[in-house]
DNA sequence: TTGAAAGCGCTAACAC
DNA sequence: GTGTTAGCGCTTTCAA
């Protein structure tokens, strides 16, 4: 069934049938009303990819993301996906890996789609080097690019972000003014909000003339996934000698290695050892005491960047950077 | 830049362009390099609608899930966009809510799209009444649809399942052997493998006719991700009296709830109340002790699903229903 | 208010 | 081994 066959049953040509599927204002009611009866009667559907050929877009706009099992990526894509969609768009979804050559043949892939645009889901896609930034530099050449907790200065780039140093920033001074003298950060990620998290931790610390030893600096290279893991890496720094009463994670997975590492070692939370995580995720209801932890507002995030780039694919001025405010959530981890 | 501009500038026709872009081995190696270097040198890429219009399709699967951001559902979706990229398919996600009527929208949208296949993932798009399902009947007029987790007998309808049944009559008797005699079953869904998992426990205690009250059938119906209203739904049970000293739980996440219950209320694991889980899920390491779950297999499933589905699609003959074992994973939440 | 016709960029059948 | 040409189904300009 094809607009033709519309058009001959209705008695009109194809463009009054193309008129009415578009919902053009140049048409009568009468001859709508008969085509539309045609329409309804032999439950006609158009041609996507007519369409798409004719426009030049089939409105959807492309996901990338490195994992989308992740907790929180999964998180962001559901927003993003449904705030999509009540606009209008279609989402296609690729995960990519974590390797910047995958990476970029995903971004690739995706604009060979012809997509309308592209948003890269958590800031693993900014690197350190500017050249290591330049396959998103290229996609945005073609279609607009949306950061998701990551920016990049560029053309048609467009960033929302998490105020990660901030969040981080007081929380690590909260728990030093609740009494532990010495809280340990614990990460896994060098990515770009990484090491915006990193630098809050360290501020604060600095701020109080805290941090002593590289020791209190832990990074954890197994998979991201793996809370025994997490908490032999703290198990094993213990054993070393190295002391902390406080543990301030880069997410709550790895707080709940921190939680693991205490009970292992008969250590009372948040007494002997206080815990907060970041992302707010259901994690943080998942153990006992529950788990003190930093919302970084993701829902906010995705709304805001989808109506960034609903505005800016209507050719609207849009704000090329926006940043949100976290908020420590305060449950069982945490003394005061 | 399209296909005539190439062909122009190579100085042959627009089918020995199309030639080479599709791999026809009817090109000498001469004309061949000839084009390459062009299309190279423009960084030509052939438009993806018009290719979608002469072909009639974008080698595009269409993912239909009710809620992208649970942990389940994220693996599973996970998993199928890599085999389907593997395939060289690209995905378009879609998430429907768990609405019969939000889904019958989101199915007939991803139909309107001239996606290829469609994947159903999760159990809840299979209701009890036949008529409920009529609308993935519907469906699969047009094109073949994949059912995870869930069974329907219908024309170009296939479905991929985990024996929820065995695996929850297993673990029943294994927890009964441990000395239990009095496992609850907490469960908060009622979709098809949510029935299968209920029979294999009633399977079980009648087997040993344990089933003596139909307290021991608690289902939850709060959020899902509510790990406190969980421990409390079985709270109120224990203070109204109801003895039990174990918990079978439909998923990880009640089983954190089981978990949670016990901690509060001075209950040791799993020497005073054992507890197993089921999905195998990471929330199994996040607690202490690691929770005994049931491993069903989901990437073995997914894999399954795929080369199902490129089976239909390169028109052989394909099992309508796989059926897969799954498995007891003990961890520190089981006796024995 | 309506219709005719020219694309949109590609694939594939057919001719040479 | 290569070129010609007729679609694929729609949108949109231009005439009427």
């Amino acid at each position: 069934m094809t607009i033709y066959d519309i058009s001959e049953k209705a008695g009109v040509s194809i463009a009054t049938v193309s008129r009415v599927l578009n919902g053009s204002s140049n048409v009568s009611e009468k001859t709508k009303k008969k085509v539309l009866d045609v329409i309804n009667q032999y439950e006609y559907t158009p041609n996507a990819f007519a369409r798409g050929l004719g426009l030049n877009t089939m409105k959807t706009i492309g996901i990338l993301c490195p994992d989308s099992s992740d907790l929180y990526l999964a998180k962001a894509i559901y927003y993003i996906e449904r705030k999509l969609r009540a606009n209008g768009y279609d989402s296609i979804l690729c995960c990519s890996g974590y390797d910047l050559e995958t990476k970029k043949s995903s971004l690739n892939l995706l604009i060979t789609k012809k997509v309308d645009g592209i948003i890269l889901v958590g800031s693993s896609y900014i690197y350190e080097k500017d050249t290591d930034n330049k396959y998103i530099c290229d996609a945005a050449l073609q279609v607009p690019v949306m950061l998701l907790n990551a920016a990049l200065d560029a053309p048609n780039v467009y960033s929302v972000v998490s105020d990660d140093f901030t969040s981080m920033y007081e929380a690590t001074l909260q728990m030093i003014n609740s009494g532990v003298k010495d809280p340990l950060y614990f990460y896994n990620s060098t990515s770009y909000s990484g090491k915006k998290k990193l630098a809050g931790y360290r501020a604060a610390m600095e701020s109080k003339k805290l941090l002593k030893s590289g020791n209190m600096l832990q990074l954890y290279q197994g998979s991201h996934e793996d809370v025994p893991a997490m908490a032999e890496h703290l198990s094993k720094l213990a054993a070393k000698g190295v002391i902390f009463h406080g543990v301030i994670a880069s997410d709550d997975t790895m707080a709940l290695g921190a939680m693991k590492y205490a009970k292992e070692n008969g250590l009372r939370v948040p007494e002997d050892l206080a815990i907060i995580g970041y992302n707010n995720s259901m994690l943080t209801d998942c153990c006992d005491p529950g788990l003190s932890s930093i919302d970084n507002k993701l829902e906010t995030l995705c709304q805001h960047l989808i109506t960034t780039l609903m505005g800016v694919l209507n050719g609207t001025e849009m704000p090329k950077q926006t940043l949100f405010s976290g908020e420590l959530i305060k449950r069982g981890t945490t003394l005061d």
